[in-house]
DNA sequence: AATTAAGCGAGACGGTACGTCTGGTCTTTAA
DNA sequence: TTAAAGACCAGACGTACCGTCTCGCTTAATT
């Protein structure tokens, strides 16, 4: 899961010549390193580019560089914490679920992950590059994960096949965004613990309603 | 519903001595109208205090005498705008949940209001006192629509009573971060539309969701 | 000397109407006395008006009923200081000279007599209303000086009687500027003492070449 | 003597280190042209470093890194101005006395010098660091005149060799405070012309005044 | 005693300038 | 050609004063 192809979030940083001094490859790590501790102790509006460039030990003209602005910078430094989520197989549709509920939950308890998410979005809702970047690099990446679970659920016979291919992408959707928004909302606008009994009680009024889309 | 006692959004501005000039009420209205304008045009990040005085017809220092910054002011000028929502019965759970579901997408559609509600969670995700006033001055409030659709809902039979007051808060509270949640994530991080269609699948999974808290 | 009437330093104060309330003769002390020690404190460029109103225990109101800016203020508060110069009857021209010389060496190392009156003069090079105040203020008056000596040491025969008066006049304006500035000088300026044995030198530098004036 | 070095006028132009982009030299040029005009057309209080910044087509960051405020900028924008007196020889000590003085009121005339010199100086009443820098950049650079005038009176046979060279050094001083501080007196305090009449008349008295302390 | 006209304190008002900070660019020397 | 360093322009920040303007309250002199 990790492993998937990531050319995407250095689009930059590709040789387009041969000549001449090659790119520091140390630097690249090092400014997306130092981007996520600034996120952590600043949080997003106090994240400065000079700020991220002395913590890496680069000039600011490298970073500029590789990224054209503070919002694609974070996107990048950010999507690899989202591809840590994975699903492994607990025996059951429910199981499953609350697995990476709470998975979802531990990552959004890191204040580097939680603050660079809603920044990034809050800032996509008038830049219409940044939300396709966002989509891109985070939101579709990580539907695999819903994917996977009806998958495993069909194999298990919790779940019938579904025979039309829109219906199921449409489904995806609307279960990736119910999951998804619900443990946002709790954690970062309500503000309140996304704890097992928490996630018990959301299983189980998602998994009761799954049911009823198949009809 | 928009008669809701406002005084929280405006904490300093009421009269803490009788000496002195008393402060501008038209000032206060002023401010808050120019901040919903310039957050259309500008959205939060090019949203400036300056501008906003400009456009207000007021100083900056009238406005830092109210506003101790951009985060207290935006929330201030976004939290009226939520009053507006309404749950109109229309007969049934179902279509109470759409009608509702679509009202929230309609306003979400507005460009100051989905920009101001992210900024300030955005900024939230690092700072304490913003989040508590998000809460008290947003998310506390709307809670009222669940309250309300459930007891509707009993009334018609729809759903049975609750016995346990905590059971009802705590399926309150899950049933709004559902809610909310989904939409939001809809509309702004999957950036897909929230159609009548998505309604109607939605508020179908929901509503068979809920059936299955009550055992 | 001291008792020269004052009435052209508080223009405004004096009763233009009957009826009414009547300005408080404590508050017109207060602010004068508050300017010199805010001066002492902070210098001119520091002294505001609405510490001076602090200080002097008044509403900035009733400080600019008074006078309308700080030129105006400073020039009056210090005004009076420059009046406590005397010439007492040392018994030669010589020693007189000195004297003088001594005692507006002691009047500027006050700070709040140094200070406003070279503050008083800078502003004064591109402000002709207050060029024209600190003359009739504080130049013109102190003249008084100058002639004072003339007169005693022509009694004494040190000195011839002048016959011609433009010719007397031009005199006592070219000593004078060059007591004062040579004085002015060397204390602020050049921000050396101005000691016994200064005094004893320029005193015996002016006094011969008063000689050589008359002929 | 326009040549003299200058290099205490720009403390700050220094280059420390050897990376980096330098300084532009014609930054520092522009700010000082640039301030000399703003005094002209404003005067000390009202001149802005925003407005200095404008007029020399420099960002206000570009200034503040060169000078640290509007006192030390104005000193090293009006130092330069004195270094225009010259001496040139006419003859005879009075002659050359009587051409100083008149080329001393000439710059007194001129707007920017009698605004900065008066304004600096009263602000360096409470400041010791601006005295010091007073000192060094135009007090003690101007003593070149005293010191050059009498030479050639030596010369010429109109005053004698001194001996001891502590007497010169102060004779040289009250020669200058009296010189310097009756011309600003008499065109800054007084308010009154330099013209030729009054050199006349001063230089007679200062020159027959200079003879006495030789003894 | 009641009226009245000004003075009084407090403090908000629209402004201007401050000195600082950041963004994004450009220019230097060194590798 | 890139790197680090650091100066450059532009412009927002939040603060401090400016001089003006309500307020509600004295405080005399005049009715």
């Amino acid at each position: 899961m990790v492993a998937v192809m990531c050319s995407h979030t250095r689009p930059k940083s590709a040789r387009t010549g041969r000549t001449g001094r090659p790119r520091s490859v140390e630097a690249d790590a090092a400014i997306l390193e130092a981007t996520r501790a600034a996120l952590v102790e600043l949080g997003w509006s106090k994240l400065t580019m000079g700020d991220v460039a002395t913590r890496a030990g680069v000039a600011k003209t490298t970073l500029y560089r590789r990224w054209t602005n503070k919002n694609e910078l974070v996107v990048d430094a950010v999507a690899v914490l989202f591809d840590e989520l994975e699903l492994p197989d607990r025996g059951s549709l429910v199981a499953d679920v609350e697995g990476v509920v709470l998975q979802f939950a531990a990552l959004l308890a890191r204040p580097e992950a939680r603050t660079a998410l809603m920044a990034v979005v809050a800032e996509s809702t008038c830049d219409d590059a940044l939300r396709v970047r966002i989509r891109s690099a985070i939101v579709d990446r990580q539907k695999r994960l819903v994917v996977q679970g009806r998958e495993r659920a069909q194999a298990r016979g919790e779940l019938p096949y579904e025979e039309d291919p829109g219906a199921a992408a449409r489904n995806t959707d609307l279960i990736f965004d119910v999951v998804a928004g619900a443990v946002v909302h709790r954690a970062l606008v309500s503000a309140e613990p996304v704890d097992d009994e928490w996630a018990r009680r959301f299983t189980l009024l998602l998994v009761s309603g799954i049911g009823s889309l198949q009809n």
